[in-house]
DNA sequence: CTGGGTGCAAAATCTTTGCAGATCC
DNA sequence: GGATCTGCAAAGATTTTGCACCCAG
């Protein structure tokens, strides 16, 4: 099957003004409730669509992504992690985490930083040698 | 109110084991499954619950945190981010992210590697001058 | 015209919660 | 014994999807 061909829509295009003009971050709902007075009619699936399809084109990106399960984790020493987009497995990274970050950070932006957190994204080595 | 005071359940203490024994990050439904064989009757409720008191007494970290909501940004360019623990609001980062961390993060794990995010958390200068 | 797009509502997915009985201290 | 915990089931919360009609190209 040939990808799909996206045609263009007034509410699709206003989805992508909207975003393009804050700096916020918003939530389809947050979406949702700006556009809804001008489109009267306007359903909160039809937002979810437009922001997957925006996605999938490279319009945007969806921050807190992950999969849609959330994970646990007993180690509690900080540290970050390497996230494989294939097997979506999730691995500790070997390395111990950066903690100046958080005072260049909070000098930088004024505001109190108590934590950070790393993820790589990437194939994971098993997946990248199961698939050559 | 005062705090509530946490007593044992062989459920709860089974659970933790369970993650301090693996390397893997297991969603709910994956513990659920591994203890089923030993508690024929639990439920994921109860391992939701577990789970959430382990993360508020501290001996285990929910990952992919944030709120509920997914959140959409357009900003394409790489930047990272910082999350006001208080207001929940996301703010851009001032400052460029480190492409150099992948080619070195890439050295060390032996995964490709594609991108990586950076989230800072804290309290924001706005809530913070705001209680004080 | 034709295939993507929309609204609406129902379904799916993930997580929380109310309740009655079991359990821990 | 009394507060906490559990299983069960129902409810919540967030996102996706099926369908019939609408609209862009």
């Amino acid at each position: 099957m040939s990808p799909i061909e996206y045609r263009r829509s007034k509410q699709r295009t206003r989805i992508l003004e909207l975003l393009n003009g804050t700096k916020k971050h918003p939530t389809a709902q947050l979406i949702y409730e700006q556009l809804k007075p001008d489109f009267p009619h306007l359903s909160l699936g039809t937002v979810y669509r437009n922001l997957n399809i925006l996605v999938e084109t490279g319009a945007l990106r969806k921050l807190h992504y992950g999969s849609a399960f959330d994970r646990y984790d007993a180690r509690m020493d900080p540290h970050y992690h390497f996230i494989c987009s294939n097997c979506d497995r999730v691995y500790d990274f070997p390395l111990p985490p950066v903690k100046s970050l958080e005072t260049k950070a909070g000098e930088i932006t004024e505001h109190t930083i108590y934590s950070h957190k790393v993820d790589f994204f990437g194939i994971c080595r098993w997946c990248k040698n199961r698939s050559s």
